[in-house]
DNA sequence: TTGTACGCGTTATCAT
DNA sequence: ATGATAACGCGTACAA
C-alpha cells in the first residue's frame, strides 16, 4: 500500500499521483528505528540486533524500498557505473522513422535486399557491449551504452563522463578536445584505432600477429610461396597493423619482403571484386601469374575477390588461395569458407574494462597499451580440409 | 593544473595522487562568480551577462569540469537513465574464462562447429538494446544495459532500480516478487513473454497476426489448402500467439479449423528434423498424404525440416512450401531461402521505451499492452518468385 | 548496539 | 544580473 489514502480520500478518482518513491528514512520510521540502523541493515555492515534486522527487512519489503543510487554516489564520490561509447555505424536509417505500433503487417519480398537487417551484429559493436557487459558486471559495475550521434555527440558525452567512474571510447567516435576535456574527470580508455597520443590507456586488435600467423600458416602448412597482400583503405590503423604482419611473416619465413601491398582496396566487397577483375585482366595478359595466396585486409575484400574468381571458374583454394580478417558471418556461409582471422569484439570489451577497472584502482598506474590476441580460423580457402 | 600542488611540494613523488574531479565550486572560484551563475551557464537557465559567460566558459574548459549526474539526479528526483534488464541466455562459457591479452594466437581449424561465435546476434538481444538506446537517446536518456545472471540477480536488479527512472524487463529474466518490490520505486515495462498479470506495461511482438498474414498469403497467393502448423515447446506465449493466428487465419479463409497443432516441437533444430523424419515415414507408409505447407513456429524448426526435405529429395517449395517465424542469418542463407515472419527487435526495444516515458510523463495514465508489428518476409521457401 | 549530525555537488528559491 | 542558502537521500564518523 504505497498508495497515498490522501488522495483517495479527497475523491480524486482514477488519478493515481505519482508516488514519492520510499525512503531510507521512510523506512527507519516505520520500522522504529534510527536511519543509520536501516543503513547497516541495507548495507550489511556492522552490528545489527537480529530482531532488528527483521523489523528494517519487513519495512523494506513492504514499502518496497530501493536506495537511492543517486544519494549513494554523491556521498560515495563514485557511481559504480561505466560509460561505453559507440560510434553511430551501420545503416540506422530505418531506425529515424518513428516507431510503429499495432496490427499493420508488412508482407515483403525479399529478393536478398531487404533493408533493416541486424547492424549492430555484423559491425560487432554489440559484442563489444557484451563483453564490456560481462566484464563490468563480474566486477559489480554497471555499463551504460551510448552512441555518439553527430548532432549533439559532444555535450551528450560531457554528460555521460558525469554519469560514470570510467569511459570507454571506441577511437574516432569523439572529437579529441571532448575527449581530452572528460579525461579530466574520469579516466578513459580508447578501444581500437591507433595509440592514443595523449595519456589515455588503449585497447587494441593484434592485427600484426593475426596476419603473421596466417601467413606463416599458408606457406608452411599448404607450401604456398607467392603470398600477395591485399590492402584496406590507406593510413588506417587496421591496414597498417595487418600488413605490417604480413611483412614481418615474409621476413621470417625468408621470403621477399614487399614495400608495398601488392594491390589496394577500402575494405569493401565492391572494391574487392573490381580488383579481383583488374587481377584477372592483367593475368590473361599474361602480364603476370596468379598468386598461389591473396590475403586480403579483411573478410568484405575477400568475399569480392571470392565472387569474382569462383564466377570466373577459377578454383579456390586450387588456383589460388585466399583469406580474410574480420570473421564476418559472410565468410562462414560462402563457398567455399573463407579462412580468416577473427575479431575479439566481445575481448575488446572485456580487456578495455578491465583495464579501466586498474586505472580506477590505482590512478598512479602508468597507462597501458594493451592487445587483444586473435584467433585464426582456418577453413577451405586456404586449402585446410 | 588541476593537480594539487600541495602533493608535490610535499614531495610526495611520483605518486599523482587521484585528483578529484572539479565541482562547480572550483569553477566558480576561479572564474570568480557565485555557484548559482555557474549553474545559470551549465544548464542555459536564467540571464548571464556575456562577459561573465565568458569568463565561466573558460574556467570551464581549463578545469575540465563536468557536471556530476549524482548531484542533478539527487536534487531532480530523477536520474535521466533507463535500466535494460536482458536474460542470460546464449553460450557465455567461453566469456567465464579470464581475459586474454597478449601475442599469443590460437590457430584453430574450424570445421564449422567453432565456439565463441557471436551469441547475442543470433539472439536478438543486441537489437533490443540498440532500439532502446536509438530511443532513450532521442529522448535525451541514457540507459544501463544489465545482463540478469543467476547467483545475485535480485540484488543486482535492485540496485539497477535505484540507479535509473524507469525499467525495461524481458519476461522471464526476473522472479516476480523482485519485479514487484522494484516497480515499488520505478515503473516497469515488460518485454514479450506472456502478458503480465499486475500492473505493468507490456510490449510483445504481434505473432498472430504474422502467422495469419503468412497462411493467408500461402493459401491465396500459392493456392495451398493443405497448410498444417508444427508448433514449438507448448504452453510459451510465442507458440500458443502464432497458433493462434494460424487458426485465426484458416477460419478467415475458410478452412478446417485445427483444434491442435498437427505436429509439436520444441523450437530446435533437432527436434525439428525429428518430426519431419516422421513426417516421411507416416507419408512412405501411404498413411497421410504431403501437406501443401508446413508452418513452422519458429526458423530453427523449420531449417530442421528443410535439412531433412532436401536431403531425402523432396522438392522445397514444389513439393511442399515451408515457412519459419524469427529471420534468423541461417533462413537467409539456406536453399532454398526461407520465408519467414521477421522478428521486430529493435522495434521491441524501441516502443518499450516509447511506452516507459508516456508512464514517466503521466502516471496516470493506464497500463498499456502494446504489439509490434512484424514483418513477412517472402522468399523461395514458400513458392515466391 | 543504536542514534545524531554533517557533508557529498547541484539546483531552485529567494534576496540583493 | 548575481549571490546566499536550503534542500535532495544517503553514508559515516562520533556520541550515547
Amino acid at each position: 500500500m504505497t498508495r497515498p489514502r490522501g488522495a483517495a480520500a479527497r475523491g480524486v478518482f482514477p488519478a493515481v499521483p505519482a508516488v514519492r518513491a520510499a525512503t531510507i528514512r521512510d523506512v527507519a520510521k516505520r520500522a522504529g528505528v534510527s536511519v543509520s540502523t536501516v543503513s547497516r541493515v541495507v548495507s550489511g555492515t556492522g552490528y545489527v540486533n537480529a530482531d532488528t534486522r527483521r523489523l528494517v527487512e519487513k519495512a523494506i519489503a513492504e514499502l518496497g524500498y530501493v536506495p537511492s543510487a543517486s544519494a549513494r554516489g554523491l556521498v560515495a564520490r563514485r557511481t559504480g557505473t561505466l560509460g561505453l561509447c559507440l560510434p553511430d555505424a551501420g545503416p540506422a536509417a530505418h531506425l529515424r522513422e518513428p516507431a510503429r505500433t499495432g496490427s499493420g503487417v508488412e508482407l515483403i519480398t525479399d529478393d536478398g535486399t531487404a533493408p533493416g537487417g541486424p547492424a549492430w551484429g555484423s559491425l560487432y559493436f554489440g559484442e563489444v557491449v557484451r563483453g564490456a557487459e560481462f566484464a563490468a558486471w563480474q566486477a559489480g559495475l554497471s555499463v551504460i551504452v551510448a552512441v555518439a550521434r553527430p548532432p549533439e555527440a559532444e555535450a551528450r558525452a560531457r554528460d555521460l563522463a558525469g554519469r560514470v567512474d570510467g569511459l570507454i571510447v571506441v577511437a574516432g567516435t569523439l572529437p579529441d578536445d571532448v575527449v581530452e576535456h572528460v579525461a579530466h574527470r574520469v579516466p578513459v580508455v580508447l578501444v581500437a584505432g591507433p595509440r592514443p597520443a595523449g595519456g589515455y590507456d588503449h585497447v587494441g586488435v593484434d592485427n600484426a600477429r593475426g596476419v603473421q600467423v596466417l601467413v606463416e600458416h599458408l606457406v608452411r602448412a599448404h607450401g604456398i610461396r607467392d603470398v600477395r597482400y591485399v590492402a584496406g583503405r590507406a593510413g588506417t590503423p587496421d591496414d597498417i597493423g595487418r600488413f605490417r604482419g604480413f611483412r614481418a611473416a615474409m621476413r621470417a619465413l625468408g621470403l621477399p619482403v614487399p614495400a608495398e601491398p601488392a594491390l589496394r582496396g577500402d575494405f569493401s566487397r565492391a572494391t574487392g571484386r573490381r580488383l579481383a577483375r583488374g587481377l584477372l585482366a592483367e593475368h590473361r595478359g599474361g602480364r603476370s601469374p596468379m598468386p598461389g595466396a591473396l590475403v586480403c585486409a579483411n573478410d568484405e575484400t575477400a568475399l569480392g575477390f571470392l565472387d569474382v574468381l569462383t564466377a570466373e571458374g577459377f578454383d579456390v583454394p586450387g588456383d589460388v588461395a585466399l583469406t580474410g580478417f574480420d570473421g564476418i558471418d559472410g565468410g562462414r556461409t560462402s563457398s567455399p569458407r573463407l579462412t580468416t582471422v577473427e575479431q575479439p569484439m566481445t575481448g575488446l570489451g572485456r580487456l578495455a574494462v578491465d583495464v579501466l577497472r586498474a586505472c580506477l584502482a590505482d590512478p598512479r598506474l602508468p597507462r597501458q597499451d594493451l592487445l587483444v590476441p586473435v584467433r585464426v580460423l582456418l577453413r577451405e580457402s586456404c586449402g585446410t580440409h
